[in-house]
This record gives C-alpha cells, sequence and structure tokens, in this order.
RNA sequence: GGAGCGGUAGUUCAGCUGGUUAGAAUAUCGGCCUGUCACGCCGAGGGUCGCGGGUUCGAGUCCCGUCCGCUCCGCCA
C-alpha cells in the first residue's frame, strides 16, 4: 500500500487503498460519523470513520487535535454536494479502515489555524513551525540557499568552512566572547564575519569562494536584525568591481527568477553615493517611493529666519525641501503635527511645511507658518525647484547634514507608505562610489564607512594620506526596496596601502600588529587583488516571503533582548563550569 | 541608555469616570445530532487581571517600582 501526503491524494487515486500519516487539524463528530481533516506539509484530507467499520471507529472516538496519526484506508470520491472546493484534495475524502495513533496531543497553547501573539509562537516554537506559513517560509529559505548553491556552483566557486571561534575585533559592531578554558583569562569571539579569513583565503589560491555562514554581533535588536544571522559570503581574486557587480547581479536575477519567477532589470540601476544622500536622504533608497530631496540652501541662506539661514550657511549644514504631491497639501493639523514627532525622533526640531493650494495666486495661494520669513525670490526659488503643483505641500529640513538626512529620509519613506505612494514590485540598486572615511566628531578620529580592509579608488598611499577626506573607496551596496541586502568592496592587497588605511583611522603600528599581524603578514606573500560581498541572507528570505520580520524566516530566533524563549537561553551556569573557565561572576548589587 | 505600545480564562479580546459574584468569542470537557467541512443545539468547568508596593471604605481600572513581549532612536566598521 502506497504511502501518500494528504494533500496528494485525489481522485486519480480513487477505489485504491492508501496510506497517509499527519496531524489531526480538526475532529467533527456528526451523528454517527466521525470525520477528521489530516495535516501534513502538503496540505488537507477529510478522513471519514463509518460506525459500521466498529473498531476503527472505536479509536477514532479518541482522536483530539494535533494527535499525530497513520491512517489507511479506501480513497472514494465524495458523496454528491458534499465536495470542498477550497481543498485540492476536497473532490476525495479517506475511508478510514486502519488507526494507528502514532502520538498524542495535550490541548495545545495555540491552534494551528489561530493568531496568536509572538511571545506564545517563540516559547512553543516547534508549534509555531508546523503551521502552514511557517512551512512555507522555510521552505522558501531551503529554495533561496539552493538557488545560491547552485548558481555559484555553476560559476566555479567552492564552499569552505571558516572558523566559529576566532579572535575579537577592534572595531565594528560589539562581539559575543567565548572563554577560554585551556587558556586562563583569555577569550575567543565569534565571528561578525568572516572577513579577513575569506580574504586569506584568496591569499591562498582559492580564488572563488562562498559559504552560507552565521554571524554574531552582540547589538540592539531590530525586527530586521537578529544577534546571530546568516550571510551569503563571496570573495573573488583578480576581478575589477565591474566584474564582481555584474556576477553578482547575475546571482540575484537567477535567484529572484528561480524562486519567484521575477525577472530583475539588467542591469541594475546604479548611484553614487553622494547623489543618494543627495536625492533620497539615504544610503539605501527605496526606489519604489518616487519623492525626492532638492536642496535649497542657497535660495534662503540669506533670509532672516534663523531655522533656515543657520543651516544654510554652515558647512555641515543642509536645508532641504520635499514636495509631496497628489493631495499633501490635504494633510491635516493633526497629521503634520504626528510628523512633526516622527522626524523629532531623528533630532530635528521641527517640521516646517508649505501648502500649495493655488500657484497662480503667488504668495497668496501658499498656506505656511513660516512664510513670513521668506522672500519672494526664496519663495519662487523653492516652487520652481520643487516644481510644486497645486495641492502639494512641500515639507523642510534645516539642520546638520546628518539630522537632516535621517530626519527626512525617514519622512520620505513614511510618507510615501502613508499616502499609498510606493510602487509595488521590485527595485534594485547598486550604490557605489562610497566616502573612504567618515569624520567621527566624538572621537576626533577618521572612521571606515564600509570596514578598514576595503580599497580606496586611489592607488597610491601618499595622496590618499595627503587628503582622506576626498578619498572615494572600492566599495559597493546592493540594495533592495529600501533595504541593503549586500555590500563589499574590493580589497586592499598591498602591505603599504594596508598600513596607511589603519594609521589614518588612528590604529597605530603596534595595535595593527597585535590585531591584524596576521593580515599584515599576509599581505608580504603575493597578495592577488581581490573583492567579494557578503548578502544578508536572512533579509533576502524576509523580503521573498513578503514578511517584516526577520524571526519569521528563522526557526529559533530570539527575543528583542537576545532571549531564546523556548530554551530559556541565556542562563546562568554553575559554579564548577565557571571555575574551569576561570571566571568569577560579580552580579551587579540590585537596591532592595 | 532612551521613547512608544502591550501583558485580563488554554487562546483572541472587551471591561467607560475606581463600585454587586471580572465578561464575550473560541478552545476544553459532557450530552444530543447519519454528510459535516469555521457544522449545529444543550450544558459544565476554567481567572494570582504579569509581579511588588502605595493611595482609597473599595483597585483589573489611579500612582510608584519592576519583569516580559513588540516597534523605534542611540548602537549595528
Amino acid at each position: 500500500m502506497r504511502s501518500h501526503y494528504c494533500g496528494q491524494v485525489n481522485e486519480q487515486l480513487s477505489g485504491q487503498e492508501v496510506s497517509v500519516a499527519g496531524w489531526v487539524h480538526r475532529r467533527r463528530d456528526h451523528g454517527g460519523v466521525i470525520f477528521v481533516d489530516l495535516r501534513d506539509r502538503e496540505g488537507l484530507l477529510q478522513i471519514v470513520f463509518d460506525p459500521d467499520a466498529k473498531d476503527v471507529f472505536a479509536s477514532a472516538e479518541r482522536l483530539r487535535s494535533e494527535y499525530c496519526v497513520r491512517i489507511r484506508g479506501l480513497v472514494r470520491p465524495r458523496p454528491a454536494g458534499t465536495a470542498n472546493a477550497n481543498l485540492p484534495s476536497g473532490q476525495v475524502e479517506l475511508l478510514a479502515r486502519e488507526l494507528e495513533i502514532l502520538s498524542r496531543s495535550e490541548t495545545p497553547p495555540f491552534h494551528h489555524d489561530e493568531a496568536t501573539n509572538e511571545e506564545l509562537r517563540l516559547k512553543y516554537r516547534y508549534l509555531d513551525l508546523r503551521r502552514d506559513v511557517m512551512q512555507h517560509r522555510l521552505r522558501l529559505r531551503h529554495r533561496v540557499t539552493q538557488a545560491m548553491r547552485n548558481y555559484l556552483d555553476s560559476n566555479g566557486f567552492i564552499d569552505i568552512e571558516t572558523p566559529m571561534l576566532t579572535k575579537a575585533t577592534p572595531e565594528g559592531a560589539r562581539d559575543y566572547l567565548v572563554p577560554s578554558r585551556t587558556h586562563a583569562g583569555h577569550f575567543f569571539a565569534l565571528p561578525q564575519s568572516p572577513q579577513l579569513f575569506k580574504q586569506l583565503l584568496m591569499m591562498s589560491g582559492f580564488d572563488r569562494y562562498y559559504q552560507i555562514v552565521r554571524c554574531f554581533r552582540d547589538e540592539d535588536l531590530r525586527a530586521e536584525r537578529q544577534p546571530e544571522f546568516t550571510q551569503l559570503d563571496i570573495e573573488t581574486s583578480f576581478m575589477s568591481e565591474e566584474q564582481i557587480m555584474q556576477l553578482m547581479e547575475e546571482l540575484i536575477r537567477h535567484l529572484f527568477k528561480t524562486v519567484l519567477n521575477v525577472e530583475l532589470p539588467n542591469p541594475f540601476p546604479r548611484l553614487s553615493y553622494a547623489e543618494a544622500m543627495r536625492r533620497y536622504a539615504s544610503d539605501k533608497p527605496d526606489l519604489r517611493i518616487a519623492l525626492e530631496l532638492v536642496d535649497v540652501a542657497d535660495l534662503v541662506r540669506g533670509s532672516e529666519f534663523k531655522v533656515f539661514s543657520g543651516p544654510a550657511s554652515n558647512p555641515n549644514g543642509r536645508v532641504a525641501a520635499l514636495r509631496v504631491p497628489q493631495g499633501g497639501q490635504r494633510l491635516s493639523r493633526k497629521e503634520i503635527d504626528e510628523y512633526t514627532a516622527f522626524v523629532g525622533r531623528y533630532g530635528a526640531k521641527g517640521l516646517a511645511y508649505v501648502k500649495v493650494n493655488e500657484t497662480a495666486k503667488g504668495r497668496d495661494g501658499l498656506q505656511s507658518p513660516i512664510l513670513k520669513f521668506l522672500s519672494d525670490e526664496a519663495v519662487a526659488g523653492i516652487l520652481s525647484r520643487t516644481g510644486a503643483q497645486d495641492g502639494d505641500l512641500i515639507f523642510f529640513g534645516a539642520d546638520t547634514a546628518k539630522v537632516v538626512n535621517d530626519s527626512i529620509g525617514a519622512l520620505r519613506l513614511k510618507v510615501g507608505h502613508d499616502l499609498g505612494l510606493a510602487q509595488a514590485g521590485w527595485r534594485p540598486l547598486w550604490v557605489v562610489d562610497f566616502p573612504m572615511f567618515e569624520w567621527d566628531p566624538d572621537e576626533k578620529r577618521w572612521m571606515a564607512l564600509h570596514h578598514p580592509f576595503t580599497a580606496p579608488r586611489e592607488d597610491d598611499a601618499a595622496a590618499l594620506r595627503a587628503d582622506p577626506a576626498n578619498a572615494l573607496s572600492k566599495g559597493y551596496d546592493m540594495v533592495l526596496n529600501g533595504s541593503e541586502i549586500g555590500g563589499g568592496s574590493v580589497r586592499i592587497h598591498r602591505q603599504d596601502m594596508q598600513s596607511t588605511v589603519f594609521e589614518l583611522l588612528g590604529i597605530g603600528p603596534e595595535e595593527a600588529q597585535q590585531k591584524f599581524g596576521f593580515l599584515l603578514e599576509a599581505l608580504k606573500f603575493g597578495t592577488p587583488p581581490h573583492g567579494g560581498i557578503a548578502f544578508g541572507l536572512d533579509r533576502i528570505v524576509m523580503f521573498m516571503a513578503g514578511t517584516d520580520s526577520i524571526r519569521d524566516v528563522i526557526a529559533f530566533p530570539k527575543t528583542q533582548t537576545a532571549a531564546d524563549l523556548m530554551t530559556d537561553a541565556p542562563t546562568t551556569v554553575s559554579e564548577q563550569q565557571l571555575k574551569e573557565l576561570h571566571i568569577r561572576v560579580k552580579l551587579p548589587v540590585k537596591a532592595e
């Protein structure tokens, strides 16, 4: 007798004896008959227990939701008028002849098709994963990694594993540390990424490497950020930026075509970092939203309105306008107040706006608390530069460039979504020409915008040292629908350049030697030019699955406080374990 | 570190300005029903209102603290 999945049992099997195994989805008694919907990963099948078949009927009386059972029986068409058009297997039913209860279930904390809160879902994750949506999401994830592997394999890449127990890195995220038993007082770090190992593999001649690899960062969580996450990590030798980007685009196009049957553009559009910041106030612009920023600092520099003129005259300031078309003018005072509070979260001290009622009437056709501060020339300039039409609303951001970009960039997305201005579909792009360094005013030093191994466009170390502020890097980010899904670069492959970059980042020779000695050493032995990329697998799958939480595509995720509600990790450990690890725990004293 | 929202029956939620024995739906259990498929009908059981303190004659409701979950800022080279 053949074994089938529930959803595969159809009319073609009519008259045959089959065996199905699954979980009791729902049981219904009607008169003397017992109906059971049996569920497995393929779907539902209705089982009928006929009272005339006394033995099997009697045993069916014990069946409850989530019992795991195997049933053998006769496939037959349903009686006239009882077919269920909602199920693939709805034309037939299984007349049970034999029932085997493989495993009983207590009343589950939530039912299979019942919406419930995430806390409970995480505590009983194994039951949550039994649900159809979660089954589909994890199967989708598998198809994604499978498509990635297939593509990379057919392009000559090989999968090489790198250590999980490795060395703490100085910059970047906080490390997860692992105490060493054999080296008292010493710690491993879990990798934030296999960055240096993959570079060393290039030095070893594995010129096309990939790994689907877990990475760890001990930072606060977000809907799309987990302390352990998975990266598709890739590195190649002898390829230019251009070649790497083309190949990686092709990978992502292959992925979307194979998994979702979606054709992504060829090639992906590209934006420089500077242009992305100027037009979208973001280094990961969501191109589905057509709203764009326009700079107006020059128009308001002479204004007596200090809120505008101050930032307009400050070299680190920015004054930008965001035109909201298609009825933006109809936004109520209350809605504008809400947007004002929204930008406040990003440090903006206010949110100026102009409602464009009727451009033909000039100044009288506008409505705004700040209008009286602006000259006719400024008003006219703003209207023409933003391309304002009747019925529009123009928001303004005026502050340091950072605050304007953070706040108006976020506002652009929020308004776009709120007003339904976001197009459907997939809008990938590359962001390129990143600055090499970013000045950190708090620490008073240059910080690497990408990471300290990214190659500068400038090949000459002395020239780089002379003008780090204007140096661009050979970095590239792949952005999809407003989220960075991958980032990479061509790396530094010469020791003098690497030392120069460390020096510019304020990493002295001793520190560099102590932390990256092995890399500097390796760079002495004929390192090929190399570069690569790392994709955020969880985020890609999250997008493809159409959910907005990375937890939905991870089998066993952590909560916002980085805890596992199912296993209850992290926990305290025994004195004995601590002793072996040479660790004494000193808990903060809590006031009574 | 900070802001916001939430925590009431197994589950999803309601519970007004503090006032009788904290409700509904669903689930669970029992009974009835020979074609149900969100079956239906009758009945029953089920509550540390997250936890601790305070105010009050009286607290699910107000105040303080705390824990947990979610969203966001900071953080995430």
